[in-house]
RNA sequence: UCCGGUGUAGCUCAAUGGUAGAGCGGGUGACUGUUAAUCACUAGGUUGUAGGUUCGAGCCCUACCGCCGGAGCCA
């Protein structure tokens, strides 16, 4: 008798017979065999149907790619197989026939592909994704459960803005307007007063005009706040839980990481401490010569890389010409496809860099840094980086000035590395009655609309901060990924809402 | 919002202004160890939409729409 087993457990099953249940993710068939490969949800494996079992490869034959089997046989030990075992078949049951899966093994445009993400995510390289985020964000939960803090979900539904009131999504409350939370930060620091030390992990919404590798409309945000923390503080609390993560994706997923293609490497050199700079130093650095020379010498690398690029095109070129079998031609074509996709990268970078080095050296203090700015600094560093004590100008009213030079607030942003851009962004927040009103009204907003958040100052007030992390964002970096949209099922962008 | 690119078969892409094609996927057949299997045959198109130039437009021009990339802004 067979009992039910799944893929990740075969190895436990060898010489017996087993069920599996699952989706026939690809076939292949010679004229008395047939080989399934199907897919459970937990692996992938090889199942062979011989033309002697003539039920089963009657069935087997007539099977298209995402058809839901059940598959009974014995379990055999075979390098030839993915993942070692196969399954020799003796009963196949089709549950539903699918016709025309669309999705092919061969290469799909990414519009296509994301009007299909419904069906994608049955695809490897999804699956490898979406189980990496699942790491992420158990490791994420982990960390603050195990510290002490207290989870506190904050609204999702608000009256007003945390962050810039231009990039809220309005919403229909009754008789009233309301938006989609921003960040649940100014709530938290309300929690924070009653436990000390809490957090929140939700969906947070921005309305951004923009359509960027880095910008999803709907995203994934943890912020802890603590209480009697300062700005130290946050940055080791910070460190610590980014060098968590990190460790957590590293242990349980190297795997997929590999399938994704991600250089280990980087992740592994991530050590503690990370580099600290101030905006001072971040202008002081993006002004130096060392810079300069510096993009000058990636700009060097990127022309040499990019010639020796179009060289490689032109050798494929005339290999594609030389070819006669077609699935030849195909496999340069292919090859010649992603050798493109480099090339338009390094195009890009022989000339933005020239741009991002002018507008590095001409930075005025006093403007927030931008994505090239970021780019430069977190491309130079081997670990995360940290930015701290920006303008206060340039950043939000309910930021601690500091003691020192109240023209700086006492924020910290964190840059990945291999220019993956800022990930985290934090500060101390604003304790100080007074101070908060007034820079509630410095920045042209009502004081009324924020009673219950002064009121937090009129109590008991206590230093406190906090910071917020993008999940997605975080993602892209560990990953390596070039687009953020991959590292949520069904990403929101200014464009797409389907599925 | 601005700048650049792009839109041809279900998918990925070809096609000097002159007869719209290939591979994959689908269908039919061959093959007992395939790894994106292979081989043969086969079906599949109002070239994004609307105008214009031309003897003739997939190709040139204008507008619009979709998508991609970049800039600004941000996690």
């Amino acid at each position: 008798m067979s009992t039910n087993a799944t893929i990740d457990t075969l190895h436990a099953h060898a010489g017996e017979t087993v069920t599996l249940s699952g989706w026939v993710s690809g076939k292949r068939s010679g004229g008395k065999i047939v080989f399934l490969q199907v897919r459970d949800g937990t692996g992938l494996c090889q199942c062979i149907v011989e033309a002697g079992v003539e039920e089963a490869f009657a069935t087997a034959s007539q099977l298209e790619r995402e058809s839901s089997v059940y598959v009974t046989g014995e379990v055999r030990e075979d390098a030839r197989s993915v993942g070692g075992y196969e399954i020799a078949v003796s009963v196949l049951t089709c549950i539903q026939a699918a016709h025309d899966y669309p999705i092919t093994p061969k290469p799909h445009g990414v519009d296509f592909l994301m009007s299909h993400r419904h069906l994608w995510l049955r695809s490897s390289r999804p699956a490898a994704i979406m189980r990496i985020r699942h790491t992420l964000i158990k490791a994420v939960r982990n960390f603050f459960d195990e510290r002490g803090f207290i989870l506190t979900d904050t609204p999702i539904l608000t009256q007003g803005a945390g962050e810039d009131e231009q990039t809220l999504f309005p919403v229909a409350y009754f008789e009233q307007d309301a938006y989609l939370a921003q960040t649940g930060q100014l709530y938290l620091e309300s929690a924070c007063m009653a436990h000390r030390k809490v957090y929140c992990f939700g969906p947070t919404f921005r309305a951004e005009k923009s359509t960027t590798r880095r910008h999803l409309t709907e995203f994934w945000m943890v912020e802890p706040e603590v209480a009697f923390a300062e700005l130290v503080d946050l940055l080791v609390l910070a460190v610590d839980f980014i060098w968590a993560c990190v460790e957590a994706v590293l242990e349980h997923n190297s795997a997929e990481l590999e399938a994704l293609g991600r250089d280990l490497a980087p992740l592994q050199k991530i050590q503690k401490p990370f580099v600290r700079m101030t905006y001072d130093d971040v202008v002081d650095s993006l002004r130096s010569d060392e810079m300069r020379q510096w993009v000058e010498q990636q700009l060097v690398e990127a022309t040499q890389a990019r010639d020796a690029a179009l060289k490689e095109m032109a050798q494929l070129e005339s290999e594609l010409t030389q070819a006669r079998k077609a699935w030849k031609q195909d496999k340069l074509q292919a090859k010649m496809a992603t050798l493109r996709e480099t090339l338009v990268e390094l195009e890009r970078d022989v000339e933005n860099l020239p741009k991002h080095l002018k507008l590095a050296q001409s930075f005025e203090w006093g403007k927030d840094l931008g994505g090239s700015d970021e780019t430069l600094i977190a491309r130079r560093s081997e670990r995360p980086v940290f930015v701290t004590h920006y303008p206060a100008e340039a950043k939000a009213f309910y930021m601690k000035r500091s003691p020192d030079n109240p023209k700086v607030v006492l924020n910290m942003d964190l840059l990945a590395p291999e220019g993956y851009g800022e990930i985290i962004g934090g500060s101390q927040r604003e304790d100080d009655l007074d101070t908060l009103e007034s820079a509630i009204v410095a920045k042209g907003l009502q004081p009324e609309d924020y009673s219950w958040y002064l009121d937090l100052r009129r109590y008991g007030s206590v230093p406190h901060g906090g910071f917020g992390l993008g999940i997605e964002r975080t993602l892209t970096w560990i990953c390596g990924l070039k687009h953020v949209r991959e590292t949520i099922a069904f990403p929101r962008t200014m464009g797409r809402m389907y599925p």
